[in-house]
DNA sequence: TACCAGGTAAAAA
DNA sequence: TTTTTACATGGT
């Protein structure tokens, strides 16, 4: 299989933060951490693979099946990866705190990855609205094999076209209640429509784009807030009324129990503007300790 | 079995 | 205007 090899701008370390994102998924663990993502290349659906290089941290190979061109490849893969997400004004601000310092240069290069498809991550973040992560994670399971298309065993993320044409019935059949079938086939139209924008909401700053999505209905303050950080990797974006954010700010920044949201803002105001990755790297460092 | 889980809109007070 | 309530599934 063609593949192509990818340096991605440091600190970055593949390895660790393609672990972190298997963790959550079912199935195969593997020797070395391989992310296969399901993909559309001009419409047509693609799964990308991405592993370690061997060498520096940050260098990756990645091919798809079916084969494409790196020129079509690698932007993505970038995309997936966060690139665009700069670690290291956060890690100078970090070094200084009692807490995140230790705890950053115990996962340096951490980053999430993320959907290709912002209206995948649209789907997901109301998706997980109220219920749990686990519940979720079935009922976005279901919309893709209902919706999507299948490519070597991975599940690609059907295109806006056809969730706007979904009928209500057969989005609650995935799980969703009627409220969020008719979030998800809403906000499919007005992304089919171009109403909408989604690629032109990857360079709008923060505020803009709370403002487009606080309209939208089914768009209250976490959702708004989660898909910036989750989505768009925006680092100072911060859903302080996340139940798993209040817990685990207590837990490494409070005393132990659950808190409130404003003291999740008090509690972080010293990483701004990083409030956001700061509760990504407490939760990972959860998440990854309660591992072993 | 009941209750809570990474909320939100709409009804009721 | 502020406060309740309905909603979906999965885990405990």
């Amino acid at each position: 299989m063609k593949s192509y090899d990818l340096s991605l701008k440091p600190p970055y370390n593949f390895a660790l933060s393609a672990g972190f994102v298997l963790s959550f998924r079912s199935g195969q663990k593997e020797a070395e951490p391989v992310l296969r993502q399901g993909v559309r290349v001009e419409g047509k659906p693609v799964v990308i693979e991405i592993r370690p290089a061997g060498g520096p941290a940050s260098r990756v190979v990645i091919s798809s099946s079916p084969p494409r061109p790196a020129s079509k490849l690698v932007p993505i893969a970038r995309w997936v990866l966060s690139e665009d997400l700069d670690l290291r004004p956060f890690y100078r601000l970090a070094q200084k705190h009692k807490v995140l310092g230790p705890l950053t240069r115990k996962l340096w290069g951490l980053k999430a990855t993320r959907p290709a498809s912002l209206l995948e991550m649209a789907t997901l973040v109301i998706t997980e609205q109220q219920i749990s992560l686990a519940a979720a994670r079935s009922i976005q399971d279901r919309i893709i094999r209902r919706f999507g298309n299948e490519v070597e065993g991975t599940w690609v993320f059907p295109e806006a076209e056809v969730l706007a044409d979904a009928s209500l019935r057969d989005l609650r059949r995935c799980g969703l209640s009627g409220r969020k079938a008719e979030y998800i086939r809403d906000f499919s139209r007005r992304a089919l429509s171009g109403e909408m924008d989604l690629e032109g909401l990857k360079k709008r700053p923060d505020d803009e784009v709370r403002r487009a999505l606080l309209e939208i209905r089914g768009w209250g303050p976490w959702s708004t807030e989660y898909f910036l950080i989750r989505g768009l990797a925006r680092p100072d974006a911060l859903p302080a009324d996340d139940l798993g954010i209040r817990t685990i700010v207590g837990k490494y920044l409070g005393r132990g129990q659950r808190v409130t949201s404003a003291q999740v803002e008090r509690l972080l105001e010293p990483l701004r503007p990083f409030r956001g990755v700061a509760a990504f790297y407490l939760l990972a460092h959860h998440m990854l300790g309660r591992e072993n």
